[in-house]
DNA sequence: CGTGCAGTTGAACGGGGTCAAGTGGCGTGG
DNA sequence: CCACGCCACTTGACCCCGTTCAACTGCACG
């Protein structure tokens, strides 16, 4: 339960979505310990690279990450982690990492080998059950990303993100109104399928309505129901 | 072994990506028998419904499909479903269904409730681990397809649907020069992010250019090559 | 034969990308 | 301490690609 220097981000393992494995019966009935170490990782450092043997996955215990998929020309940003999130899932279809994780802030992380996992489950079908869960979710997280991609407009997906990160922090225990964004405009731009600029473009709108307020790296919304108003105006198609 | 009255989209169960689950040595040891029953959708038929619980899984092992998923204000494709594909996978997570799945021709379809392959699971590792990946490579797949709705311009994302439709029958033991287009224009654009007129227009292009040929719902790719150099040259952004 | 829907094609508009300049915070080194 | 450069962010002007709107074709129904 040691919490991280720079504090503020620290969750208790009862929110993460890891917990389930870790606290399994199968764990205290002679199985292996499934998390293998905690290992920290400064801003910016690569917590697993694509092209790394897929083996391991990963639990976000403090901190925030992103998760990118690069092709060479250039890179998405696939969604970013809060503290309770998992990365590296894909580790279960074996190969190799498609995608990589970075720190966006200082992070600890707990390491999970793939193996330990699967062995786990060997041992109780509820853990089993819940790894299959997790995945599942993460798949329809996803396919809703996509969804969004294809089909909002530049102000519509700036007020999703906005609206998803505040819900995501609200389950953690953190307020839904005012919270870090560790990542920079381009990283959002990344993710949301749009430049700097335009990114930069609509928040400043939205600051300009009254609707949030954008202290340095940070959000407060201040009517978070005018960005959800925006959100259910007829989309862009 | 039967086949379909219309023929040609059948498949040999040897490639169909639940097959480990259909064959795993759990079921021959005493665990129920993995589907439930065969059943059969026409074209325009609902395979499953959003909101339906979810508790089965399905294995497409004659005709094509597509899963969409709907917002109110319109849908979007999330992919399209070959012989030997999955869907309904997020039946793992429990609660219902988010997306559906919607019949593109005639179809036979293997069902598979989710505790019945849960059960399997608990007998076999190795199918709980087929499992595993089979979801995971579903995740990967769709990571891909947010990348390219957040990156690529119109002609890239076209001849990236085309030469990736040419290769999933390639793999399903079919000409991965000429294939049915079993998908309105509507739904490539629901798919790919764009409206039917440029779907349209593109497809237009590729044809004049000699790339493509296209029948009534068909497609003949010529020169594959120009395709994926379309796909390399530097993407949209 | 008429109606309807899928697809194609053309013309014009506009949202968001591109290019460019300007601002401000921060670290580094004098 | 300040000077400097760097980088993230902002803002403006312009332009292009894909959407929108509309007309037309053709095959498939009743």
């Amino acid at each position: 339960m040691a919490n991280l220097a720079e504090g503020g981000n620290q969750v208790a393992c009862a929110t993460c979505v890891m917990s389930p494995l870790c606290n399994s019966r199968a764990a205290a009935n002679g199985g292996p310990a499934p998390v293998e170490c905690r290992r920290r990782f400064a801003t910016g450092e690569r917590i697993y690279a694509a092209g790394a043997p897929r083996d391991t996955v990963y639990a976000i215990r403090a901190g925030t990450a992103q998760v990118s998929l690069n092709d060479g020309h250039g890179s998405h940003v696939v969604r970013f982690l809060l503290p309770g999130d998992a990365a590296g899932l894909d580790a279960f279809a074996g190969g190799n990492h498609a995608n990589e994780a970075v720190a966006l802030e200082d992070c600890e992380v707990c390491v999970i080998p793939a193996y330990r996992a699967e062995i786990l489950g060997k041992h109780s079908e509820a853990t089993c059950a819940q790894l299959r869960a997790i995945m599942a979710r993460s798949l329809a997280d996803t396919e809703m990303h996509a969804a969004m991609l294809a089909r909002l407009a530049a102000p519509q997906r700036v007020a999703r993100f906005l609206l998803d990160l505040s819900q995501r922090w609200q389950e953690r225990g953190f307020s839904a109104m005012s919270f870090r964004l560790p990542m920079g405009r381009r990283a959002i731009g990344q993710h949301l399928g749009l430049t700097t600029e335009t990114v930069s473009r609509v928040l400043s709108d939205f600051q300009a309505h009254g609707w949030i307020e954008l202290p340095w790296r940070e959000v407060r919304l201040v009517q978070p129901d005018k960005l959800r108003e925006v959100l259910a105006s007829p989309p862009h198609r």
